[in-house]
DNA sequence: CCTGATCGTTACGGAGCGTTACCAAGAGGC
DNA sequence: GCCTCTTGGTAACGCTCCGTAACGATCAGG
């Protein structure tokens, strides 16, 4: 019924990484894991996470470090494990930015209420960013509103997609130039509550070029790559309306 | 001047409230206490206050309901002190509004970096922390006043809506572009503790758009986002008085 | 007790979308 | 070229979710 939340368990231990994610999957949430941040950062390239929970230590990086790039670049939320110390406070809403952290070791169910509280908390920031400007993405004239949920043609016209439509195109949209999987297709619009098979990412490709496409059969905004997967061609720019 | 930030703490165990303020005026802070939720409006009302910290269980009273009541008239930050196990989620989400909490028993320290952190995240929103209220809220030309309950169409035209209705409005235009699903609706309108299926959700849905949509067929304002619930679509701005 | 407004519930039709199945389009070997 | 195997395109089907007409319960004001 719900779409699960998908989240990042970033540490380097391997039996945290397991114990954690066994523990969150049975909770209902999706779950990857990375062992360190140049893998953190391959997860979040090509997947649509939710949260992020972060060791702080980590051998040769410092998850404070991690946090304050990642929020530099995003908004995804993050929650810190972390040993008690006198700077637990300056974790929290200082230049680090964390959304939240929890003192190792913790209590399971502890963090399960965090993560919870950090999401809705996530959900809930536009209206706090009320005057904050509305990005669209616009390609080859076209004009992707996210927020608006609407796409309009080059001629401005306002063109009817489905949901999954949507989404697909989004998740292109936010990947262009780049060979997308279908796993990785599925990942980003998670479109589905149950487990989908990829065939189902070719199906919404066929809806989604008959109605973005001059020519449906000669695609050229969405290509097809044999054996890999699916590429969006154009140049994508951010607008900020 | 004294520019420590001022604290008010509420709970009804008198033992809590003496070790808390003690605690808190050591560390830096002015600290009022209130036994019950009369006696904190009382003290809300002549003082400004930087924080709430709030005890979620008191005799006769629900935390919970006074941290939502709060939230709904002022920006005053909230923390609330509450059981593990608790529906946490629901405190810091959309419904409550809390801006974190502690499970008791709680560490002092712990409580004081959260303290701070809240303190810290109010600062730096520009606008939001103090007394103000909000009257109405503007988007698309529609103004919506939720004192007044009432609502003008761009042309300035009272458009009459009933009660449900309005209360789903305001729903809506307390958490623009944000994907609310039926049950968090439930929760934001039904003030009273009603059970009602989810579907009732849809048709005050129906009848909202046949109100406030140019095209309620091809609704602009509240659209649909299949297994997920409605999204409200406009930018909104609070207009403060 | 009537009347009208409001709102929850039920039921049915339609849209969206995942799945299957079948065909066409490569790719590679000969 | 021809054959074969693999992969992608999509028509068709059916399940699920959503929109809403219709009905009924409740309540307020006379």
């Amino acid at each position: 019924m719900d779409t699960s939340p998908h989240i990042l368990v970033v540490d380097d231990d391997r039996d945290i990484r397991d114990l954690l994610s066994k523990f969150l999957r049975k909770n209902g949430f999706r779950v990857d894991v990375a062992a360190n941040g140049r893998a953190m950062r391959d997860v979040l390239a090509t997947s649509k996470i939710d949260l992020v929970v972060l060791d702080r230590v980590m051998p040769g990086e410092d998850g404070l470090m991690l946090c304050r790039d990642l929020r530099r670049e995003s908004r995804i939320p993050v929650i810190l494990l972390t040993l008690l110390g006198a700077d637990t406070d300056r974790i929290v809403g200082l230049e680090m930015g964390a959304d939240d952290y929890v003192v190792k070791p913790f209590n399971p169910q502890e963090l399960l209420a965090r993560m919870r509280a950090v999401l809705r908390r996530a959900n809930d920031l536009p209206f706090q960013n009320d005057l904050q400007r509305v990005s669209a993405l616009q390609f080859n004239g076209w004009m992707l509103d996210q927020t608006k949920r609407e796409l309009l043609n080059p001629d401005g016209v306002l063109i009817d997609l489905s949901q999954g439509e949507l989404d697909l195109l989004v998740a292109f949209a936010e990947h262009p130039q780049v060979v997308l999987s279908r796993e990785q297709l599925l990942n980003l619009t998670r479109s589905r509550n149950i487990v989908a098979f990829d065939r189902s990412i070719d199906m919404q490709v066929t809806r989604l070029r008959r109605k973005i496409e001059a020519d449906p059969e000669n695609p050229e905004l969405v290509k097809t790559i044999r054996n890999k997967g699916y590429i969006f061609t154009p140049v994508v720019s951010g607008v900020v309306r």
